[in-house]
DNA sequence: CGTCTGGTTGATACGACTCAAATTTGGTGG
DNA sequence: CCACCAAATTTGAGTCGTATCAACCAGACG
């Protein structure tokens, strides 16, 4: 275990994370590699708890989380702010935001934040010269798209406890995905006032929730660290279908007929 | 006004629903319209209150609603429904969802649905000898993402009197950039439970909460028919900021240069 | 003319919020 | 290495928005 005085976005190791996603929906080959390389040359850092990119402002790049946390939100008049998803390694953003005027909510970080900074010429580059990362970036958007649908439905229909769980073990799994988490563990560098502001729930009532999924033997949570005790009854508990993600290699029949 | 014995799904006429939407972006040639008009040959009807696609569904056409109104929605095993958005006319549904294994939500007609059947390879050649189009399709992606984040915001963090506010206003001018509402009027076929569905209320809640906006001199609502009598004050009473729609004409830089 | 769907109303219950304060944790500097 | 501080977590008490349950009503339809 390492010391707490080490910050969370250490890195866990286990190549770009990137490529191990897409490997979750295709095979790519060494020179499909080689290209995600290339245009994750331009690396840019933001400080935990800054904005990436704020509402309003005109989408110029595209961004691809190397490492660290992030947070897609949007702020009310009213100074409330829902979180709408988050970004962990691996996770694009932006992808052809360039065709708006200005973004519709703000981008942040939640821990120190590793991010390629990416042209979109470089990715019309990407697409038309790498048809199986094409796919693979099409894919990715259907998965964020339904990602979004699921929190519709999270904080719609779902009560605390629940719903709780359910984001909990969307994390983890969107971490195994990308090599991040096992064991049922991964880093967890949410506050609960980041839970309350993505589940739309109060602090206060996130606290007293987590107790109860403690005190059920579901997690353990602590030094920003979680550790899913009993993935399959968690699941079970939170209504969790993870049809929702698409890791089912559904992008596998692409792997053929490309030897390039 | 028209006998209430008309069915719902009456049309408003006013030429096609998604080239009028897609001139909210950019603008379209003669040719790009006879292009649209091309790939929605292939015609299909739903009943009201039956299934397009359902939830596991192998997803194989991308469909265009040229008539009526839809609903995607997600079900859980305790029986409660959470409508995630509404399809209107104009709307794209699975414009790439062919690279799914299957649907992870279902779309219901909720009047009776005329929509065009368009398959994979139709999308490829419009995408690929239209740009314009091709653009287009990807700003009504990004939009339909973005309305899939205001809902998460929307359930999350607003009071059923905003909730409801804001749903009403979203579907007013999501209708009026189709050409399918003026002067505060639009056709309006949900029942309260369906309103209910959409915003995680229960019907009760949306009847008292609608006498509420009816009292208030916000809207009236009856016989299938929505007035909103003061679009400015229900759009600040629900703090309804329309940025999200981006029905700000962004690709219109795209006009020059192609008089093909 | 009975049936059905959708809308309306009333009474009661509960999940989550609010406000307020105390306690713990992790980082910082003397 | 300990004192100090800010941030995060925890606890308690009271309140409120919305759900639940249960009737009842109205118009559309066969």
């Amino acid at each position: 275990m390492r010391p707490h005085t080490v910050p969370p976005e250490v890195e866990f190791s286990s190549g770009p994370a990137v490529a191990t996603k897409f490997e979750a929906f295709t095979r790519l080959s060494p020179e499909d590699r080689a290209a995600l390389a290339d245009v994750t040359q331009n690396v840019r850092y933001v400080e935990a708890r800054r904005d990436l990119v704020a509402e309003g402002d005109k989408p110029r790049h595209v961004y691809l989380v190397l490492d660290g946390w992030g947070a897609r939100y949007k702020s009310l008049p009213d100074g409330t702010r829902q979180i709408l998803n988050f970004l962990l390694p691996g996770d694009f953003c932006g992808v052809s935001a360039y065709l708006l005027r200005e973004m519709d909510h703000s981008i942040g970080a939640i821990t120190k934040l590793k991010v390629a900074t990416i042209t979109p010429d470089e990715m019309q580059g990407l697409r038309q010269g790498r048809p199986r990362i094409a796919e693979a970036l099409r894919w990715e958007e259907l998965v964020s798209e339904s990602i979004q649908r699921e929190w519709t439905l999270n904080v719609g229909l779902r009560i605390a406890y629940q719903r709780l769980g359910h984001l909990l073990v969307e994390i983890y799994l969107r971490l195994q995905v990308v090599g991040r988490a096992s064991d049922g563990r991964c880093d967890f560098p949410l506050t609960q006032n980041d839970l309350a502001d993505a589940t739309s729930l109060t602090s206060v009532h996130v606290n007293r929730t987590l107790q109860e999924l403690r005190r059920d033997g579901l997690i353990e949570l602590e030094r920003r660290q979680l550790h899913i005790l009993d993935l399959e009854r968690l699941m079970h508990a939170s209504m969790f279908n993870p049809n929702y993600l698409h890791f089912d290699h559904a992008g596998q029949h692409l792997d053929a007929g490309n030897h390039a």
